[in-house]
DNA sequence: GAGAATACGGACCGAGGGTCCGCTTTTCAA
DNA sequence: TTGAAAAGCGGACCCTCGGTCCGTATTCTC
């Protein structure tokens, strides 16, 4: 369980490969062109030692992606409203599928590499499964909407990666039109159900 | 544009490369684990032949893909209610999202093949722009919601394949139960905005 | 400062998609 | 019917890429 604490150059050179790999995904096009070698090449580092720190591709994908989300996951976990907890689950839903829209924007070449690049389903990691989760949660504590478990994976659906890419690339349309739509089908399916106010 | 015509020969081999593909894919677990040299192996046929007749790997699975799917695009396009065009838009949006689940639950690994296996979005695709179409022009027919472009997206990236896979796969969800969950969603997001009846 | 432990890196491997080209089959016009 | 050009065949071959291996270099510990 206890790491026995990473030796120096370790650590360095785990660093240097973050930087460089973070670098070339957002530099490149499609994630499939980016290979390892490339990577280890432009972190000035063997493979060895690229995938003795990482394991394979997807644990690289994996690591950086998390590093990403760190900002995010604190302000999700203990950060001030609408993201954080003392928000109401009512506006804190929508807040959360725009944050998660908001990273795909943002991230959209890493998060394509991830979600979709073959191999390992996005449904099986363990970040969609927080998600996951805590959208399932707040779901179902909205009074007038029954289960929450399809509909929060049918939510986050819509903020799929490649989707995301589909709608926002070649600059079709720009990231607040975007927002604005995700935000309005989130907001009629929650009015249903339950015509609490009006 | 004119096809020439295809040689009996090849039309043959396509036919056997076709079928020898379809069980294969049934077979196999995951769609990774197939390549191409088995299935030109099982069709009893060079891999030049098979290169040839689909141009590659993302090219036969279009091909057999688009033949399954042919029955239930008939169904849509002339076929009887609730599918048929016969169908109000209220009624047909539901039964075209059941019928897309239901096709990807028979059809969970060729369907997991041509969405995720890398490369190409699965958005980029003839067929889903059909479905994407077809989808929006119903949503805007039923008066209460207003655009339909988003909500079609995202209702069909509901039934993408490695999220029913995900629902469906390891005997997690039974089929029925998975239909009525779809179901449920998609009737709770049309019965908002437009509090017609009742 | 010595020895053990750990990490380095790039040559190497195997798999799989895709190509090439000499040979066979089909077609079609005479 | 026939013969030659067009179309197709198939499997050896190539190349890229993820991943491994191992002799060498660096770091840690005492």
């Amino acid at each position: 369980m206890a790491e026995p604490r990473a030796r120096k150059d370790a650590a360095r050179n785990r660093e240097a490969v973050l930087a460089a790999a973070d670098a070339l995904f957002s530099r490149r096009a499609s994630p499939e062109d980016v290979t390892m070698a490339e990577v280890a090449a432009a972190a000035g580092v063997g493979k060895g030692t690229l995938f003795r720190a990482f394991g394979d591709r997807a644990g690289l994908l994996r690591a950086l992606y998390e590093a990403r989300l760190e900002p995010l996951r604190a302000a999700i976990e203990s950060g001030p409203p609408p993201l954080g907890p003392a928000t109401p689950p009512r506006e804190r839903v929508p807040a959360l599928l725009d944050a998660a829209l908001c990273f795909k924007l943002d991230n959209r070449s890493l998060a394509m590499a991830l979600e979709e690049s073959g191999g390992t389903s996005p449904y099986r990691t363990e970040h969609y499964a927080r998600w996951h989760a805590m959208l399932r949660d707040l779901l179902e504590r909205i009074p007038g909407l029954g289960d929450g478990d399809f509909p929060a994976h049918a939510l986050l659906a819509a903020t799929r990666a490649d989707l995301v890419e589909h709608l926002a690339g070649e600059g079709r349309a720009p990231r607040e039109r975007l927002r604005e739509r995700l935000a309005r089908y989130v907001e009629r399916f929650l009015d249903s159900g339950a015509p609490v106010e009006r």
